[in-house]
This record gives structure tokens, C-alpha cells and sequence, in this order.
DNA sequence: GCTTAGGATTGG
């Protein structure tokens, strides 16, 4: 219980705190003493905000003065005080300068800061770890005497009944670990519902069955081995077993089961109470049921499925149709390969919802699944890309006799992925969000059959070097299947070796690495589809390659920037080369801008032209002062020197562009060595990056495109001649709408978002080939160069 | 307006 609310109905502080020890005063506490039978008490003059440590651990400071319900007794009546760790994140929201707090289980130190702050020698330090507890009441109104006002309802303890000593006709609390469980289903009445199945280290088990409005207000379980709180089911009998069913006012928490992953709860709730006991009591029952391996069931992936066997399965759905009017296919994949003879479901293209290159490029990975009577209405909802855990699927053996679909019969027995309607056994459809720890192990099972960005770029770094010594490869005589198709005007053309014959993607497939090709193809798919991840940031010295970072990552970071200055940072003053300016910046927080503008001549002529060093900005007033500023560098004082900020943080914006820098390779200077700059005409932000030591990054597009020609189909990177291919700067599209828009434009011409083939221009492209990669995990990849759009100058 | 489902041996 480290963060208490006292409350008014409940009489004077002295009285609620009994049994907590005594009171001491400030004057009398001593170094060393063990203060875990006594209470401090205080009234908070001065709230800071919280900041973390190296550790990571978060460390929030408040000054309290002795209460107002004594006077002071001396001098040292003001006093430092840390709250550490896990208290922080309760203490930080619910605290405000003015309330009246009671410290018990607290640690007195020397305070560092004591001849500076003229403060108590000593200062308070708090962690829940050390069982530190804060009780909290509220301002006095006007009255002398301090009222005790309820804040916060809902800050009760509650107690969790053993699953052995459950009664019937109970209304409980219930802490278990998830046996079994349905995914929630829309019942035959008004309600969603769900059954679920706990246990706990008392050996008993607890069946519980749950209504509510929707899907979200039911407990969010995900597998077997889930850990969940409940709060208010109603305990009854039915079939000679108690039962629970969720009692009006019934709220969950779920938690992951693993060891190691976090304590995150899963909940509807909008306020919940989440104390150190309860942390202490996931970790137990995580405990227990790891060492109780009857309650999880290994995860099957696609590659280890046996023959008529039931199993779950985590995938992406990557296409659905319907069937007839009891079923609906589903083709998904786990980045596995099943091993077994997979009968294909036909269905009728024209109700086919998927990317047909998409569908075409993973056709060895993905499965079709039948999913059966109600699960249709769950599965016709689904979107395509989803990431889901189909439960019971059926791997049902198909025999050679079974002539279905009109197939020839096939001597080897086949497998048929379905799953059968009802909600037996717990089947059903789930769709699980990205961020649960099942779908980013999907993922990178995912991402290994297909290389990410990150993966790419690898292979780019060495592009120079592994082709620079081929020579355009000798003709090759082209597949008929293309030369037939080959009279229309293609949407890309060469920009050099018009000369060369194609060569069909077969051949350049067949052939070895490095060569170089023309080749003339389709688009039918390309990455990353949202085009704005189609620019990244390079660095050329190390070859990395990195995200453009979010708008609210940078607020946050430079929200923590601020947090961390506004702690240390003396009063700015001017200096030799700027004058240094103060803008108070009230909501929500009461903040400080400070703008220092750089003198030169120019100053006064073109303001809009000049430069300024910022601190304690939000990300909003960057894009504001950006525009009326040529030139705005991010700076920190935290240090003696003025200093750049990390560089995840953009350290130069000029002409509304944004300069970041690359972590590895930059060596930052102090925001001084800028001076001899002054008295230079215009700043160029290479000169400025190179006068700071700072690497900077270049932004460029990275795509996949996915080729096709009828002979055989190739992934190909676009990348370092991307600009040229699209007539695009990858800098200006980051900032012009009107670029996007024209980027949009271009890849709708390319691969028309249409699944008829037919409307596919075809693209006539120069490939080269190259090796990336060292002994067996060598493998082959192609670059798209000198080539560019066609008909797209002046859009 | 106050039910719905109540783990379960499992087709197409």
C-alpha cells in the first residue's frame, strides 16, 4: 500500500495513523536511526517534476514543510524528500503542492544540497522496496484546522479469496491462472460471453462464466498459463460445482504468463488498483504455474503440426473468401512451412479478398483454413494483415479416395486445416494486438523468411562494391510468354542500355551473380506500402539505417530533455555571439522557452533568415519557429557548456527540412564552436553538422518491388538511385504534401491497386545481381538502376 | 429488458 489517501469520513490524521508509530519532528531526526515505528509528517512547499535516473529507476522530489498543525520548532523546518522507484508513477499524478502527506518506512541521508538550498541537513529518500508508504490528504480550505478531503475513491483494499474457499452465494475477489478458456463469443442473447477456467496453488479450480456488452469488457486472455485478477464475480452452484459468474460492477486484469515478461495488466478498466501486493502475487502465481507444466500447452507452429491433430495456431491472415453459405477460407501464415500435402481450397477469384502478389509471393508458406458456422461471421469481419490465434483448428486427414473439388486422386493422404463450428474446446477466432509478446515473436518469424528494411540495407551497404567490376550481361533470348506482351508503353524506361535485349526474370534467376540485365516486367507488389516508410534515414560512414523518428518520440524526448534541464540548469545569460531571450510557456505545464538569437549582420535585416538556438520546446513550437526562423538549433544547458541534445533528437531545422545526426558516428561539440560562424554570410547545415562534429544522416527511399514476367518472379531493391527513378527528393517528399501525393500517384500507375493482372503496365527495368551474405547463408539479390517513371514530369 | 452459458471427446 506505498501511495494511502486518507479520508474525511474516517477523523483526524493522528487517529487514522495509529498502529503506524509516532510522530517525530524534523529537529529531531538522526542519521543512521531506523525509522520504521515513526511517522513524519509535512505540507508540500515545492513539487518537481519526476526524472529518471541512469538506472532507469524514476526519482520524483517534493520539499515539505513541517505541518501547519505545529509550528516550527526551528531553522530547518524544510526538508528534501525523494520518492523512488514503482511509488513515483502513483505519488507524481495524485501529489500537489499544498497537500498534507505522512511518510512511514522512510530512510534519512545527508542532504547534499543543504548549503546551497538552505534546507534541512538531512533529507527524506522513500522506495516501496524499502515498504516506504505516503498517506495524502488534500489542502485545507480555509480552515485552520487542515480538513482531510477524499480525493480518489476506489483506493480500498481488497482481498482475493483462495479458489479452496470459495462459498456459495459469495461475491469475491479472485487471483488464478488461466486453465482454459473460450475466445469471447457473441452469445444467443444480448451479450458477448466467455468461460474461463482458473487455478491456483490451493489445487482447486474455478469455472467461470462472463457476460458483457462487447468483446472488450471480457477478460483479455490470450492463452493458457494467462494470469487474471477478478474483481466482484458472484460464486453459485450449478451441476453439483460452485461456479463464477461476473457480478454488476465485475472488472479483469490479465497478465502474460511467461517469467520474464513485464507486469503490464491487460484491462477495459479506466482506473484500476494496482499496488505492490498485487505485483508480488502475479509473480507468485507466474511462479507456480512455470513450475507446473501441466498448465501450458506448447505453442504449435505451422512447421510441426501432426496429422488429426487439434492445436492453436498464431498467424496473419493474409486473404479470405467465402465458401458456400457454412464456411469461409482463411489463408494465413506463421513464417513455417507445413511439411504435409496441403489440399488447396478453391474459391471464386472474383470474391478473393487479398493482394494477389502478396497471395503469389508467400504461396509455399501460407494455409488455407475452413472455418465453419459462426466462426464465418467472426472471420467475414476480419481484416486483411490482422494477426490472429485461431483455437482447435482440426488438421484433418483427407485420403487419397476422397476425390474432392474434382482433383485428380492424389496417392499420398492429404491434410485440410478447419475448424469446426460451436465453441467447443475453446474454438475460435482471436485477434491479438500487435504489441502482445505472441505476435512480436510471429513477427520476427515472419520477418526471417523476408528480409526487413533493416535486413536490406545490410545487403545495399555492399551494392558498390560487389558490382561494380560486372558488365552488362550478353542478351539473352527472351521468354515468349513476354514478347507477346510486349507492345504496350511501359511506365518506366531506361535512362541508358536502351541497346541491350531483355532478359526474362527466369534467366536472370538461373544465372549467377553479378550481372547485369534488362529486363521488362510487372510490379505486382512492392514494400513498405505506406509510402511514408519508404524514406528512411542513411548514414553513408557506417551504413546504417534508421527510421525517420515519430513526432510524439521526439515531444516525449524532449519533454524528458526539459524535465532533465529544468532540474540543474542555472539562469541563462547572454553571451558574446547571441542574446538570450526567456518565454514563459504556461499550459499545461509551466515551462521556459529559451531562445538565444544568434547576432550577425543580417539579424536585423532578415529576421526570418536568421539563426536561433532553442531549449524547452515542445515539438509544436519547433514546426511554429521553424517557419518564421531560417535556421533553429536544439540545444541543452544540462551541462556546463550548451550542448546539443541526444541525437534521436533532429539538432538542426533549416528551410523546414530536419537534420538529424547518426549516433555512431558523431562526435558533438559544444554549441560554442559555432561562433566563428557569425561571421559568415548564409550557414549551410553540412557546415554546421561538420562544424559541431556531427555525422549527418541523409534521407533515402528504400522499397522492395516484387517482379513478375510470366517466367518467374524476383524481389528487387530501389534505393540509392530511388531519386532519380521517381524524380523525387527523398528530403523534400518527408516535408511537401504535394510530393507524397505525386509519390502515391506514380506507385498507383506501377501496381494498380486492382487484382486483374491485365491492368498492370509493364515496367522496363535495369536489374543487377549481386551476393550478400558469407559461405551457406550466401544468397542473391537485385537492385533496380538507371531506370526511371515514364510520363510523370511536371505532376 | 435482465437472457445469454454452464469446457468436453469434435462434420462439412
Amino acid at each position: 500500500m506505498p501511495l494511502q489517501q486518507l479520508r474525511e469520513c474516517d477523523g483526524p490524521i493522528e487517529t487514522q495513523l495509529s498502529g503506524k508509530g509516532e510522530w517525530i519532528e524534523y529537529d529531531k531526526l538522526q542519521l543512521g536511526s531506523a525509522y520504521t515505528d515513526k511517522y513524519v509528517k509535512g505540507t508540500i512547499s515545492v513539487k518537481y517534476p519526476s526524472c529518471k535516473l541512469g538506472t532507469g529507476e524514476k526519482v520524483f522530489k517534493i520539499v515539505l514543510e513541517e505541518s501547519s498543525l505545529q509550528p516550527p520548532t526551528s531553522n530547518q523546518a524544510s526538508i528534501n524528500t525523494f520518492i523512488f522507484g514503482e511509488l513515483v508513477g502513483d505519488c507524481e499524478n495524485v501529489l500537489k503542492q499544498g497537500d498534507t502527506v505522512v511518510l512511514t518506512n522512510f530512510q534519512v541521508s545527508k542532504s547534499p544540497s543543504a548549503g546551497q538550498d538552505g534546507r534541512h541537513a538531512f533529507q527524506f529518500e522513500l522506495s516501496d522496496e524499502t515498504g516506504g508508504t505516503v498517506f495524502v490528504c488534500s489542502r485545507a480550505e480555509n480552515n485552520l484546522a487542515p480538513i482531510i478531503r477524499r480525493q480518489k475513491v476506489g483506493m480500498k483494499d481488497y482481498t482475493y479469496v483462495p479458489l479452496n474457499r470459495i462459498k456459495d452465494g459469495a461475491l469475491v475477489n479472485v487471483y488464478g491462472v488461466v486453465k482454459f478458456f473460450k475466445p469471447p463469443y457473441r452469445s444467443k442473447g444480448t451479450d458477448y460471453c466467455t468461460t474461463v477456467t482458473i487455478v491456483d496453488p490451493s489445487d482447486e479450480k474455478l469455472h467461470c462464466v462472463f457476460f458483457g456488452g462487447n468483446a472488450d469488457q471480457l477478460p483479455k486472455i490470450y492463452k493458457v498459463g494467462d494470469v487474471v485478477r477478478f474483481h466482484r464475480v458472484k460464486i453459485q452452484a450449478f451441476n453439483h460445482e460452485l461456479q463464477a459468474i461476473s457480478a454488476p460492477g465485475f472488472s479483469a486484469l490479465t497478465f502474460d504468463g511467461a517469467q520474464n515478461a513485464p507486469i503490464k495488466p491487460r484491462t477495459a478498466s479506466k482506473s484500476y488498483c494496482f499496488k505492490s501486493t498485487d505485483q508480488r502475487m502475479v509473480e507468485e502465481l507466474r511462479r507456480w504455474a512455470n513450475a507446473n507444466t501441466s498448465i501450458f500447452k506448447s505453442g504449435i507452429k505451422l512447421s510441426d503440426v501432426k496429422p488429426a491433430e487439434y492445436f492453436d495456431l498464431t498467424c496473419q491472415l493474409i486473404a479470405k473468401a467465402p465458401v458456400d453459405r457454412s464456411a469461409m477460407m482463411l489463408k494465413v501464415w506463421d513464417g513455417t512451412k507445413c511439411p504435409h500435402v496441403l489440399k488447396h481450397v478453391p474459391v471464386d477469384s472474383k470474391t478473393l479478398e487479398g493482394d494477389l502478389g502478396e497471395i503469389h509471393r508467400l504461396r509455399q508458406l501460407t494455409v488455407d483454413v475452413l472455418v465453419y458456422d459462426n466462426h464465418t461471421n467472426v472471420a467475414n469481419s476480419l481484416k486483411l494483415g490482422t494477426y490472429l490465434r485461431i483455437c482447435n483448428i482440426h488438421a484433418k486427414v483427407t485420403t487419397a479416395s476422397t476425390e474432392k473439388y474434382n482433383e485428380s486422386v492424389d496417392a499420398e493422404p492429404g491434410m485440410e486445416f478447419q475448424l469446426h463450428g460451436g465453441t467447443s474446446y475453446g474454438r475460435g477466432i482471436m485477434v491479438l494486438p500487435s504489441d502482445s509478446s505472441d505476435v512480436q515473436q510471429l513477427k520476427q518469424s515472419l520477418q526471417s523468411d523476408f528480409p526487413s528494411d533493416q535486413d536490406s540495407m545490410e545487403d545495399l551497404s555492399q551494392l558498390d562494391i560487389l558490382n561494380s567490376s560486372s558488365e552488362l550481361s550478353v542478351p539473352q533470348e527472351i521468354s515468349s510468354t513476354c514478347v507477346e506482351r510486349c507492345h504496350e508503353e511501359p511506365a518506366t524506361v531506361l535512362t541508358a542500355h536502351q541497346h541491350i535485349s531483355p532478359t526474362s526474370l527466369k534467366e536472370v534467376l538461373d544465372r549467377t551473380a553479378p550481372c547485369k540485365y534488362r529486363t521488362r516486367a510487372k510490379l505486382v507488389n512492392y514494400e513498405p506500402k505506406a509510402l511514408y516508410q519508404s524514406v528512411k534515414l542513411y548514414c553513408s560512414k557506417c551504413h546504417s539505417l534508421q527510421e525517420i523518428p515519430d513526432d510524439d518520440d521526439i515531444d516525449t524526448l524532449l519533454e524528458e530533455a526539459f524535465s532533465a534541464d529544468a532540474a540543474t540548469h542555472s539562469q541563462p545569460h547572454d553571451a558574446g555571439w547571441y542574446e538570450t531571450t526567456i518565454w514563459e510557456q504556461g499550459d499545461p505545464k509551466q515551462r521556459q522557452i529559451i531562445v538565444r538569437f544568434v547576432k550577425s549582420s543580417r539579424l536585423q535585416r532578415f529576421p526570418e533568415r536568421s539563426t536561433i538556438l532553442v531549449e524547452g520546446v515542445s515539438v509544436n513550437e519547433l514546426y511554429h519557429l521553424s517557419e518564421k526562423f531560417g535556421s533553429v538549433i536544439l540545444t541543452t544547458s544540462r551541462t556546463d557548456h550548451l550542448m546539443l541534445n541526444d541525437l534521436s533528437i533532429p539538432f538542426l531545422i533549416q528551410d523546414r527540412k530536419w537534420h538529424y545526426g547518426c549516433r555512431c558516428c558523431s562526435d558533438p561539440q559544444p554549441v560554442s564552436v559555432l561562433q566563428p560562424l557569425t561571421r559568415e554570410d548564409s550557414w549551410k547545415s553540412s557546415e554546421i553538422a561538420k562544424v559541431l562534429g556531427i555525422q549527418q544522416l541523409r534521407y533515402v527511399f528504400v522499397m522492395k518491388f516484387t517482379l513478375a514476367d510470366g517466367s518467374g518472379t524476383l524481389d528487387a531493391f530501389l534505393w540509392d538511385e530511388a531519386e532519380r527513378f521517381f524524380g523525387i527528393s527523398a528530403a523534400d517528399v518527408v516535408i511537401s504534401e504535394v510530393l507524397q501525393e505525386k509519390l502515391t500517384r506514380i506507385m498507383n500507375t506501377l501496381c494498380p491497386p486492382t487484382i486483374n493482372p491485365e491492368d498492370f503496365p509493364w515496367l522496363e527495368c535495369c536489374l543487377k545481381s549481386y551476393y550478400v551474405g558469407e559461405g551457406l547463408d550466401q544468397k542473391t539479390c537485385y537492385q533496380v538502376f538507371d531506370t526511371t517513371v515514364a510520363g510523370f514530369d511536371g505532376i
